[in-house]
DNA sequence: ATACCGCATGGAC
DNA sequence: AGTCCATGCGGTA
């Protein structure tokens, strides 16, 4: 087959140079010129006119795929419905008992289901952007069970680009796919280009330069994707072994979960997710992910309609409760649905110097950009202050797989006064699906938050988020701060700051509400659930119900309750709707209940459990697990007698007589040596390179320790036992020393402990 | 001396 | 046993 260019790139006289993508059209070299279904590399089948009308009408597969594997039928009406090719792949929905159903049945459902409501009219295509979208809008035909494309001119967008690269898997791309795919190329850029010009008429949106700057921006390194599959091989797939065609085949449109059942959103059918955690969650994102833009870059439909296969780990699974929640804003009515990524509690070297946040892999490749070179692609995220932030989402190759991390965090880091065992980088979804419908894509956007707890957009595109510290309970620096943040947030065009708390003065009518919107929880009134961005605040704060126990901590006051967030969250906020609500309950109750619940009461319980490395285990006394967070510690003295400053105390008198020691028996080793030899120097270092151990390590051991590199983790009864050098292959004990003696150098810095003077 | 970079290592699961 | 990921650590700027 010939090279053939876009359908949205090609020229009238570009058609006669291409043929029918269609491999069983009967007459292959007929000149096509209508466009079908998308394919992987993000261009779309070129379909002569017999098979263009036949795609069109949904009868390819009935024609062309009769004796291909993939039929099903439909569980309700029995049609059927082949599930083995991308053509169809619109055409069904998958069904949470197993098996699929045709369009026709799912819309029927949908549209009788009790908790079915549409977004209301004057709010879909709404945004300026939307209105240019207008034109792109997709004519699914239920009588068919396809989708018709809109008639196109010029570039455009079409539901096939609304498909995440998941659903693509089955489809063989021509063999000339090199020269096709340069093509997608220019196509694809075209794309950015427009894309980035029509979300520059939003400019001022922070979502939209959030995309732009993402997708299409001039610093964007996001290498262009000539071939999804080429570019960004499926990197679970790969592992996992091939899996259902129906399953492949992932009738991903515009999909949503708001309630449980499928959303309709003006007259697009969203497609219905399973149970499984990261699926809920890879439904969220498709919720208007799929723009042309992000379906090639950004991992949204990784195999996620595998339940079971391709979870993300509870540990990191988001503990915020809102999941897939709508908001809505009493005021205008709009909605807006916040759905937590994953989080992640922050390591030690992620809060380090070092400047680099290790992502669980599999959110990284789930929910991240797909990026094929170890350079990543810088992504841009919002904090709770709304100050936005470029990271590098870059990976490095390990043991035959990804290391994905985070570079640059460290301004990010510093600027919020995190620290290992803080809950770090919840990544929030904001989709707008219910606003805009089809288009929500065009105002998606990635936020990361140290916590997000809520996250809201209104017509201003205003922001509400908290975030949580390894202790629960907020300092009165933090407390500062969190205020400080709240006026900082203030933009100009938004009337209101973002804010933790109700502003003065609606605090107690606002509190009140939320209250009574708690009971309403309680009570599983929650399909009707409708809070102001406030009453969610209230939400996120303790129960007013909950009284406190204040505890003290190196001078510090602490609230402490008995019931901790999660609980609080997991019993009251589990937004379960329609017929999968048991379901989701149970899912996410074992989840927030157990899983929360572990973690959680590791952080209320003490900073010593705050960090995930096994070297910090409770009970572990060294200098990093008994200072407090940055933030809350205070300054200690010079007499301050707090068990800090007290092990550091000890410590330093330990290596004092260490040191002494050290140098004693180096001047008594070199004194015995220069008698042996008059080339000791060199021979000194030969030896102990031959040693196995390396001149840094000799100079680390051997020199006495400065004041920046003291170990305050020295055990004189062990140290003693192994005189450096050390060698290196004592790994563990090596390991063990550096890591401790990097930690404690550091927390000896940060606690400011002057010890000059003894 | 320090920061940065990227691969290596090893404990946990 | 394989994978993940926190951290080590040597090389380089």
């Amino acid at each position: 087959m010939l090279p053939f260019p876009s359908s949205s790139s090609m020229t009238p006289s570009s058609y006669s140079a291409r043929f029918c993508f269609n491999r069983e059209c009967p007459d292959f070299n007929r000149e096509c010129y209508r466009p079908g279904w998308r394919l992987r590399n993000g261009d779309f089948a070129d379909l002569c006119n017999r098979c263009a009308s036949a795609y069109e009408q949904g009868r390819f597969c009935d024609i062309f795929h009769q004796r291909a594997s993939g039929w099903r039928c439909c569980e309700s009406c029995g049609k059927r419905i082949h599930c083995g090719c991308i053509v169809s792949a619109p055409a069904f929905m998958l069904v949470d008992a197993g098996g699929i159903e045709c369009l026709t049945c799912a819309r029927k459902k949908v549209s009788v289901g009790p908790n079915f409501r549409p977004p209301p009219p004057s709010f879909l295509f709404q945004s300026p952007i939307s209105e240019k979208f207008q034109d792109l809008s997709i004519d699914w035909n239920s009588s068919t069970r396809s989708y018709r494309p809109p008639n196109l001119s010029g570039p455009s967008i079409r539901q096939s680009d609304l498909h995440n690269r998941g659903d693509c898997y089955e489809f063989n791309q021509p063999t000339s796919k090199d020269k096709a795919t340069a093509y997608s190329t220019e196509k694809h850029r075209g794309m950015n280009d427009l894309m980035g010009k029509l979300m520059s008429v939003n400019s001022n949106n922070h979502t939209n330069s959030i995309l732009y700057n993402q997708k299409a921006g001039p610093n964007c390194k996001v290498p262009t994707c000539q071939n999804v599959n080429a570019a960004y091989p499926p990197l679970i797939s790969l592992k996992e072994g091939p899996l259902v065609g129906a399953q492949r085949a992932f009738p991903v449109t515009t999909p949503v979960e708001t309630n449980g059942h499928l959303g309709l959103g003006g007259r697009y059918l969203w497609h219905k997710a399973n149970s499984s955690p990261l699926s809920h969650l890879h439904n969220d994102l498709n919720n208007g992910a799929d723009s042309p833009l992000e379906s090639k870059n950004w991992n949204f439909g990784i195999h996620l309609d595998t339940p079971g296969k391709y979870q993300v780990v509870p540990r990191y699974s988001p503990k915020v409760p809102y999941k897939n929640q709508v908001l809505q804003n009493l005021p205008n009515e709009s909605v807006s649905v916040v759905t937590p990524l994953f989080e992640k509690i922050l390591s030690v070297s992620d809060a380090g110097r070092v400047g680099r946040m290790v992502l669980p892999k599999k959110c990284a490749e789930a929910f991240l950009p797909q990026i094929s070179q170890t350079d990543g692609v810088p992504l841009t995220v919002h904090d709770s202050t709304g100050k936005e932030w470029t990271f590098q989402f870059r990976f490095w190759v390990n043991n035959n797989s990804r290391m994905y991390f985070l570079e640059g965090i460290t301004p990010c880091i510093q600027s919020m006064q995190l620290q290992a065992g803080d809950t770090g980088m919840s990544l929030v979804f904001l989709c707008h699906c219910l606003v805009l419908g089809p288009y929500a894509w065009e105002l998606k956007s990635i936020h990361f938050f140290f916590l997000v707890i809520f996250s809201r957009v209104d017509p201003e595109k205003k922001l509400i988020m908290g975030f949580r510290k390894a202790s629960v309970a907020q300092s009165s620096v933090q407390e500062t701060e969190l205020n400080n943040n709240r006026e900082s947030c203030t933009n100009g065009d938004q009337a209101e700051p973002i804010d933790i708390h109700p502003p003065n003065g609606k605090k107690k009518s606002s509190m009140t509400t939320t209250r009574s919107k708690r009971q309403k929880v309680e009570k599983g009134e929650l399909s009707a659930l409708k809070l102001t961005w406030e009453e969610a605040q209230g939400f996120i704060l303790p129960s007013p119900n909950l009284t406190p126990s204040i505890i003290t901590i190196e001078g510090i006051e602490f609230e402490e309750y008995e019931v901790h967030p999660y609980d609080y969250f997991s019993t009251n906020l589990h937004l379960c709707f329609g017929s999968t609500c048991s379901a989701n309950k149970g899912l996410l109750a074992e989840q927030d209940d157990e899983e929360a619940k572990d973690e959680a009461e590791g952080l209320l319980m003490s900073p010593k459990s705050t960090s995930k490395h096994p070297r910090h285990r409770n009970g572990c006394t060294c200098i990093v697990c008994l200072q407090s967070p940055s933030g809350s510690s205070p300054k200690h003295g010079r007499r301050c007698s707090c068990t800090v400053c007290d092990t550091v105390r000890r410590r330093r008198e330990t290596l004092l007589q260490r040191k002494k020691k050290q140098q004693q028996s180096e001047i008594e080793n070199k004194a015995h040596k220069e008698m042996e030899s008059p080339n000791s120097d060199e021979e000194r270092h030969q030896s102990v390179n031959n040693s196995g151990t390396t001149s840094k390590d000799y100079e680390r051991h051997a020199s006495p320790p400065s004041k920046a590199q003291i170990d305050l983790n020295f055990q004189p009864e062990k140290d003693e036992e192994s005189p450096l050098p050390r060698s290196k292959t004592t790994t563990k004990d090596k390991s063990l020393h550096h890591d401790e003696a990097r930690s404690s150098s550091s927390a000896h810095n940060k606690l400011h402990v002057d010890f000059a003077d003894s």
